[in-house]
DNA sequence: CCTTAAAGTGACGAAACGTCACTGACGATT
DNA sequence: AATCGTCAGTGACGTTTCGTCACTTTAAGG
């Protein structure tokens, strides 16, 4: 008969605090080397008050992976919003994607390990439907350029592909180009003097010119003018990226 | 004074029985649930025998990788010795590559751990050698193809790119379509009605016909064309997946 | 100040990793 | 044939990590 009451903010904060040390132990010591012994070691909760908030090691790595593409969303939004051209806009949002890889490595890493199955199997229902939420926050930010680019007669939608596959053509595309690219597969033999902005860059351009996205690279001018934009979008992004001594080569 | 002598092949048999052991438990287990303990417990070796031969987990991934390639190579050079043009040969390769995931996922996804930076730093630096020779081997057959592509005037290079970046551009395409459709990713949300070989022959036509590869898609016929291409190539392939009870939607 | 239900704790058993001190098989030597 | 030296082979063991659960603490209501 006392029903004590809980602080859902305090309980909400200290998740979200859990959540930090995590990433920190990734950045630092690698994904593959995380451990709920190591996470509770940096954090002032016992291991069961941690079991609290993640039913174990995968629910964990879901959670932050959630937190990966809620600041990926805010990078997509920042892309949508930008005034200019469709095509302009979705290749920056594809550049909002390879920032993110840079600068968040871990989260990068996590969010791709968190679509195994055998982590989605291990996490609560409850953290899976709010990766569904996220996750559909995001394409709806993709979707919205491509529905634009058609309504203003840009794009023509092939006859054989409907806006989702052409969303999924170019997810595809610049994940893998990423994905290979941006240092977490190590040296690939033959991987030499490829960089990775670059072949994005050459990516989005073949992509979009083969689906007669106008206006095509031929009546644009050089890659210089999207570093001019990506430094108009995302200047923070670009300065943490620089603090890391890491630069764009355009 | 008494320099044993070992059978060399009968070490390198007992190497490749141990392997194929591993293989059968990641595809009964998941890859994640793979132990050395299950390993041992199914091999008639001792773990201290097993470990002479795998300095640790990691080393025993990347030489299953090293397998997955090897099998590759055999479907790529398929695809490399095919009688058709050029742009076919290439469609052919990709989806020889997707054949392979959907044949062996449990190959396909330690290839892909086995890439991790973590992997190779625990893996034996002759383990790492056979992999780099193994995959300079595999990026020869697409090689191949490019340049003759490129010699008889089929396919003419961009000026801003050269045949690595365009091989890269042709791999990561298909590697991003496969992984995040051919099953290794839980139902990302809005992946409804996505097919992966429908996708894949998509994408292809894409970049191929915006690199202005001859003959564009325009000049063929639909993708039933494609489909009697690999019966023919890969028939026995088909006959596997067909047993698995999975069949390619043309 | 007591009661009580829930929050919080950390010792513990199980499982996996990789090691190392020991065993014994086999070729060489006498 | 007897003996020796070496190294492949063995598996028990120490360590790390996971996730649980029996117990302790906390605080609201009486």
């Amino acid at each position: 008969m006392t029903p004590r009451i809980l602080d859902e903010a305090a309980l909400q904060a200290r998740e979200e605090h859990i959540i930090d040390e995590a990433i920190k132990l990734i950045a630092l010591l690698g994904i593959e080397n995380l451990t709920m012994d190591k996470v509770v070691a940096k954090v002032p909760y016992s291991k069961g008050t941690v079991y609290k908030h993640f039913i174990g090691k995968e629910d964990l790595l879901l959670a932050i992976s959630n937190r990966a593409v809620k600041l990926l969303s805010g990078l997509f939004l920042r892309a949508f919003q930008f005034e200019g051209c469709t095509r302009e806009r979705m290749l920056l949002s594809n550049f909002s994607y390879l920032l993110y890889a840079i600068l968040y490595p871990e989260l990068f890493q996590t969010e791709i390990c968190a679509k195994a199955p055998n982590v989605i199997g291990k996490s609560s229902e409850a953290r899976i439907k709010e990766q569904e939420k996220l996750e559909i926050k995001l394409m709806g930010a993709i979707f919205g350029i491509v529905e634009e680019a058609i309504a203003d007669k840009s794009l023509l939608l092939p006859e054989y592909m409907d806006i989702q596959q052409l969303c999924f053509a170019n997810w595809s595309m610049a994940y893998g180009t990423i994905a290979l690219l941006s240092g977490e597969v190590e040296q690939c033999s033959g991987r030499t003097n490829l960089i990775v902005e670059r072949e994005l860059f050459n990516q989005c351009n073949l992509l979009f010119d083969g689906l007669q996205w106008k206006p095509l690279t031929k009546e644009k001018k050089h890659c210089s003018e999207l570093r001019k934009t990506i430094e108009q979008v995302y200047p923070n992004e670009l300065m943490l990226i620089k603090e890391k001594g890491r630069e764009l080569n355009f």
